[in-house]
DNA sequence: CTTGATGCAAAGGGTTTGCAGCATT
DNA sequence: AATGCTGCAAACCCTTTGCATCAAG
């Protein structure tokens, strides 16, 4: 709704991979305070305008949420350089539906995160072993 | 090795279930201080007879690692209580190769939570509709 | 005028680290 | 004696919060 908030989709909407909110808040034009967009990612979070996801380093990134069709998107990690890659790809439903019947939990989602070694790393990898 | 890390890995063994360092700490005999604890999880970790879990609310767990068969063992998180039920089932290794030829990346594994809505919480929610 | 967003500063909570002391080999 | 684990305290970092101010309806 307002400015701030505006302009903090703008960012995300721009680079198009998941931002740190210290990201966000140094590539804002007008960097207000670093608080507000706390704030912001809040709102903007409960709206489902943004999602949040999490790559186990204890810090919390954002993105736009997508328009999910048959398609999803997910993340994988280089385990050794940090490198993220976006990937789109069918998340198995089915799994889904095991997991509400063992459990009788009901309005599953999950998150989920990749990690591996990126194309670069591994060749790192194997010069080290040649070395 | 040490006797620390032998009475950390007994409690995670009795528990079975995902642990804050703070519950283990507490849940220790001699309760030593906490960051050895945490210390300690590093090793474990790096040992594998740990994993790390993430239940997006900013504090680590652990548990012991499982010797995964075919069945692996996930988690799934109430939205509402954050009741905490452990699950059995098979993950689509299919996807993990639509991934890594996607990508390109090796080595690619997941880290899956699943949040929904335990029957408790469900029930609550339906009375209050009621009501 | 009223409501809500902002900036600023401080506090909170989980985690890490430096250093000295201690145990074990 | 040497290595490595422990306890203690302080530091670090991300995140949240209280409060006064400011902008908008």
């Amino acid at each position: 709704m307002t400015h701030q908030r505006l302009a903090v989709l703008t960012v995300l909407q721009r680079e198009q991979r998941p931002l740190t909110i210290r990201e966000i808040h140094e590539l804002l034009d007008t960097a207000g305070d670093l608080a507000t967009v706390y704030r912001t990612m809040h709102v903007l979070q409960e709206a489902h305008l943004v999602s949040r996801c999490d790559f186990r380093d204890g810090v919390a990134r954002f993105e736009v949420s997508c328009a999910c069709g048959a398609l999803h998107h997910y993340h994988v990690i280089c385990n050794n350089c940090g490198e993220v890659r976006g990937v789109e790809i069918e998340f198995p439903y089915a799994m889904l539906e095991g997991i509400a019947s063992q459990t009788s939990y009901s309005h599953i989602s999950p998150h989920v995160e990749f990690f591996g070694v990126c194309p670069a790393c591994s060749k790192e990898g194997q010069n080290k072993k040649k070395a």
